[in-house]
This record gives structure tokens, sequence and C-alpha cells, in this order.
DNA sequence: GCTTATTTCATACTAAAGTATGAGACATTA
DNA sequence: TAATGTCTCATACTTTAGTATGAAATAAGC
């Protein structure tokens, strides 16, 4: 112990030089932040706003924006005995907004014709059925074709 | 017209000093706005800073964000035979030739699945539902699986 | 044992289907 | 007139489906 502030005193200006120069340096320091901020005042002031105005874009995006309306069909199975006239479901297919074209589309499908052929009988280009089905199944929430028309037929939205 | 000319050039100088005066006005004018720039060009910097931001931050919400998706949940009651009456058809099956392996995989077929799903189903490989398929598609004279569903359906191969 | 039918798998290829995205044309509607 | 919905088409890309062919394993029946 005796030994430790023997080593203390004899050492204590130079343990006081070194924090002098320690405050001295974060002083420096400092003022070097300073000087900084100062000289580049504009661009932080500009970056600020950039900041700030891009959360309020972020902000007024996300309020703003209108929802996706989703509809989800849940079945529930109901056991008939005899086979009734089936007519397609109109309120269902203006629910689930399958348009006209979407659903001529789905009745060629149902019939197992490719798209080359459906793009034929309609007259129109391969893209425009591709995109047609894409819509149709997003609509009908399937995968694919052939799941589409099992859906389509169960539902009654074709025969 | 003699009247004319002669007003014409009596109120020459005035016209003349009308003009330079408009001129002038509009110079001065845009002078000034050239000062309003100057002395607010920070605010005006900003201000372009702000509006650019804020369209960053937009596209940045849009794109990145999920969207909103509300969900409207439909109730819709499917109409299931109950009677016995749909039975495969034993006989037509052995008179197509078709395999049990094929008839398990046309009812997977017509549940819509993949190739690859069925596969996994099977515990088979690929090439083997593919290979399937190839006899089956051949044996009930399709070309598409699509069709071949819809053709074991109408002759009571599957229900 | 040999043949045959069935099931399995592989490779290599082509064709078709599906995804993602953007955009023009046109009619309807607020 | 501006916004919206529908239909149209395109490009580029990935994934599945389908074709053709050959072949191994196994069980049933002659």
């Amino acid at each position: 112990m005796t030994n430790f502030k023997n080593t203390f005193k004899r050492k204590r200006s130079t343990i006081l030089y070194s924090i002098s120069l320690a405050i001295l340096l974060f002083f420096l320091k400092w003022l070097e932040l300073r000087y900084i901020i100062f000289t580049h005042s504009f661009e932080i002031y500009a970056g600020c706003i950039a900041v700030l105005f891009t959360a309020l874009g972020i902000w007024l995006a996300l309020k703003l924006s209108k929802p996706k309306i989703e509809t989800i069909v849940v079945e529930k199975e109901v056991r008939v005995n005899s086979n009734e006239n089936i007519v397609p479901d109109v309120s269902l297919i203006s629910q689930l907004e399958i348009t006209k074209r979407e659903l001529e589309i789905l009745n060629l499908l149902a019939q197992g014709h490719s798209n080359q052929e459906i793009a034929a009988t309609l007259f129109v280009s391969l893209s425009t059925v591709k995109t047609h089905n894409q819509n149709l199944f997003e609509k009908l929430d399937v995968k694919r074709r052939i799941q589409a028309v099992e859906k389509a037929k169960r539902l009654h939205l074709i025969s």
C-alpha cells in the first residue's frame, strides 16, 4: 500500500500532465467538429431537410395509399341429391371482379384449350391471353389454369 | 389613310417611348426576379430538395411496402352431389387399359397438382410422373393434362 | 426359365405456361 | 377534364409441361 502511494506521488505530475493533454486533445477535437459543422452547415441543413422530407413522403404514401381489396371465398359444402341446373353465379362473378373477357377466357380454359388456341379464337395476341390468365388466377386465388377451372366449376362461375 | 399616316408620324415618338418604357419595365421586373431568386436561393434550393425527397419517400414507400390488403370474406355454398351414381366406370377403365398407377395420377391431375407435387405425393421421381402422363394422354387420346381431366370426368373415369 | 406388363428412372430436348413490369388505346364517370 | 377500368400488347425471364427414347427392376403367368 505504501509502495503504491509513493509511486502515485512520484507519478502524479505525469498523470496530471496526461489528463491535461487528454482534455486539450478533446477540446481540439471538439473545436474541429464545430469547425466542420460550421463550414458544412449548409450541407448538413440540406441533409436534414432531405431526411425529414423523405420521411414525410413515406408517411404520406403509407397514409394515403388505398388498401387493396381482396375477396376470399370460404366454401361451405352442401350436399344435394339431384343435379340441379347449374346457373353461372353472376353475383359472385361480380364480387370477385371478374370481367367479361376474363370469363370468356375462363370458359375456353375449361374446354382444355392452350393459350395459343385461345388467342386465335379471340383474335388477340398470346400476351393478352397470358395477362388475362394472370389476373384471373389472382382473382380466383389459384396458381395454375387447371386449378382455376376446377375452382370456377365448383363455385359455379362456369357450367 | 393619309390621316392615319400623319397621326402615326406624329405619335411615333410617343409609341417608341412607350415601347422602350415597357421593355425597361420588363427588364426591371426580370432583375427583380433574379434578385429574389438570388437572395432566396437557399430557400429555393431547400424547397427543391424538400420536394425531391418527398417524392423519393413516396416512391420508396410505394415500392418497398407490402400492399395494404383489405380482406373481404365471402361464404359460398358449394353444392356437392352426395349420391353414389357417380362411380368410376371400371369396365371403361380396363377397356382403355388404364393401369392403377395411371388412375392414381389421373386423380391427382384432376385436383390441379403439378407434376412435382404428384411426384412428391407418390414418392416417385418427376420423370416417372411424366412417363405416366405420356401413357395416360395417349390412352385417353388427348394432348394436355387439362383435356385429360376433362375427358376423364366426362367418361366417369374419375368423379 | 422366359415372356410380358407394370412401374420406375434418366437424359436431352422443345413447347407451353406462368411471372413481372410497363405502357398505349378507349370508353366511362366523377 | 382528369381519373378509372378494361382490354390490349410487348419484352424478358423462369418454371412446368410434354416428347422421344432407352433401360433397369419386379412380379405374374405360360
